[in-house]
RNA sequence: GGGUCUAUAGCGCAGCCAGGUAGCGCACCGGACUCUUAAUCCGGCUGUCGAGGGUCCGAAUCCCUCUAGACCCGCCA
């Protein structure tokens, strides 16, 4: 044991590059090509596509980069799940989706009609937040993939090897279905549902499997089956492989050399690299688990509990990097997520520019590079050449909520008097924009009903008048203090009482100053309105 | 039944994954801002790092056991 030096750290110190360089040495001793390293990322077509499901894309194209900084070439495959069948409809959507339920979402129409079916919908989304965050990848989904046969062979030698497969499904994760029904789903030729249609045989010299259409269970729901009895061709006809043995499959026909997994997959997981190794014979992708993302109270996050957060809905409220520096500064460990976190991650953002550019000393050399690496992978490893002008988001969201109209300018105004920027500029402009949607859409202070006693109110006509008049009083904080005392009002809950007309909250910023910010007569007319 | 994660100041959390003086925010205490409010600024306090063991010159960090909570998968409906 010793202390880290330069020499030891991996490519730039983050657990991205540790991970990159598990993966070569393992690639290494396996004695595989190395020509092309592809990684690749599953994406979900069947429900709105939430940050975990965009972390799972983001983090592989991260491993990419750290391979192509090792110097290798890499590619990142994005790869929708869209003949999965439709097991619920999600919050949100119409209920006329009721009668596509089991069929591949990429044979239902868009109930919003804007991509040609309901999995390119679902998948458009997440692809959309890929690209708003700098993500370049090569997509490819199910319904292609099925069609063109490119699964074919590794198709045909699991139904070959169905029953050793299914007893091994068995032991190791105690499902027992696969043993009496063969791991691939036929979409029915007759009514185009997926799960209804059983697969019972499979006729190996035509390539071909038998399959009978009945009743099935998914989730709570009964779906009738149309009893229709078919065959269907495995590299033509539409079907796919169940979940346990499909990653294996399409890990062997693609090359794919990596794949990261949440842990609510983490049993397929186990399966597929067992089939993959033993059954098609190519060693199995390297791997790294993560966890669910959960929301503030610990709980899993789910549609009907409408705490779903998208990559779209995030950046009305945080940049790009943001995003980035969530999903990069760490990979282990349960994350409880909220939008709330966004104006530290923006803060921290800030923080390692700082540490990258060298305005903030770290001695220790591992963590030093730590955080100029996360820095580097935070930009997808095209940094900045110099530092940008940093303003604390949090200040930007306190001046947002004192200034609703003409915000952007008057925001602005603020910063150049507060010296915290010197002149100004278009990054900043679209910070106060960030900001002031924070501010507009979480300033969680109630307009609560104030009670206003006699005094106080005759306080508040007096302040009213004075401020209302030709003649503003010029200092404004002592003529508070004044007509406070005056009316025998506690200072303290006459300013408290202010707050509450003016912002809506019980404190606030040096009242005098802030008075003539917003205007003396617009408070004046504020003011009048509780009289 | 199987698995994973979490436990750090009064509260909320970071630091752990590559060991090197225990940190941040809020709260609290003191001071400053010519005038008993608020805000702001400056300074300060706050810890058996869940428990026990191990490795190490050195452990919040790595390993093992335990406790509590959360989550996931399977079985069942």
């Amino acid at each position: 044991m010793r202390k880290m030096s330069e020499a030891d750290i991996i490519g730039k110190g983050t657990w991205i590059d540790k991970l990159a360089h598990e993966l070569l040495e393992r690639e290494k001793s396996l004695g595989r090509n190395l020509d092309l390293i592809k990684v690749e990322s599953g994406l979900g077509a069947s429900g709105v596509p939430h940050i975990g499901s965009l972390g799972d894309a983001v983090r592989a194209y991260g491993v990419k980069l750290a391979l192509e900084n090792f110097g290798y070439k890499s590619e990142l495959i994005a790869y929708s799940d869209d003949l999965d069948g439709l097991r619920k409809i999600p919050e949100g959507f119409p209920d006329s989706l009721e009668e596509h339920i089991a069929k591949p979402v990429s044979l239902i129409p868009d109930p919003f009609g804007c991509h040609d079916s309901y999995g390119m919908h679902m998948s458009s989304i997440l692809l959309d937040g890929l690209d708003k965050v700098g993500i370049k990848y090569e997509f490819r989904r199910a319904k292609d993939t099925y069609q063109q046969g490119l699964l074919k062979d590794q198709i045909h030698t699991i139904l070959q090897n169905s029953a050793k497969i299914g007893d091994q499904i068995s032991e190791m994760v105690g499902q027992e279905k696969f043993q009496k029904f063969l791991p691939y789903f036929p979409v029915c030729a007759n009514c185009n549902r997926l799960y209804t249609a059983e697969a019972s045989e499979y006729l190996g010299d035509e390539r071909k499997v038998l399959y009978k259409c009945h009743d099935a269970e998914i989730g709570s729901n009964m779906i009738k089956g149309c009893g229709h009895e078919g065959e269907a061709d495995i590299a033509k006809d539409l079907g796919k492989l169940a979940w346990k043995v499909e990653f294996a499959a399409r890990w062997a026909a693609f090359d794919i050399r990596f794949e990261a997994y949440g842990k609510d997959i983490m049993d397929s997981v186990k399966v597929n690299d067992w089939v993959a190794d033993e059954i098609l014979n190519y060693p199995h992708p390297h791997h790294v688990k993560y966890e669910m993302f959960l929301d503030k109270g610990g709980k899993k996050i789910s549609k009907s509990l409408g705490n779903v957060i998208t990559a779209q809905k995030w950046l009305e409220f945080g940049s790009p990097k943001s995003i980035l520096l969530l999903l990069y500064k760490r990979i282990t460990g349960a994350r409880e997520l909220g939008f709330e976190d966004i104006p530290s991650l923006m803060n921290e953002y800030n923080e390692l520019e700082d540490i990258y550019f060298g305005r903030i000393k770290v001695d220790n050399q591992a963590k030093l590079s730590k955080s100029k690496g996360l820095f580097e992978y935070v930009n997808l490893l095209n940094p900045p050449k110099e530092s940008s002008t940093h303003v604390n988001y949090r200040l930007l969201i306190e001046l947002s909520k004192i200034f609703k109209e003409d915000r952007g300018q008057r925001v602005m105004k603020k910063l150049l008097d507060y010296g915290v920027i010197k002149n100004p500029q278009p990054e900043i402009e679209k910070l106060i924009e960030l900001a002031g949607n924070y501010s507009d859409e979480f300033d969680d202070s109630e307009k609560a009903e104030i009670d206003l006693d006699d005094s106080s109110k005759k306080a508040l006509n007096e302040l009213s008048t004075a401020l209302g008049a030709d003649e503003e009083p010029e200092d404004i904080q002592n003529t508070i203090y004044q007509i406070a005392k005056s009316n025998d009002v506690q200072p303290k809950d006459f300013f408290r009482i202010l707050y509450q007309i003016i912002l809506g909250t019980s404190r606030g910023p040096k009242i005098g100053p802030f008075i003539s910010d917003i205007g003396t007569k617009k408070v004046a007319k504020t003011i009048s309105e509780y009289l």
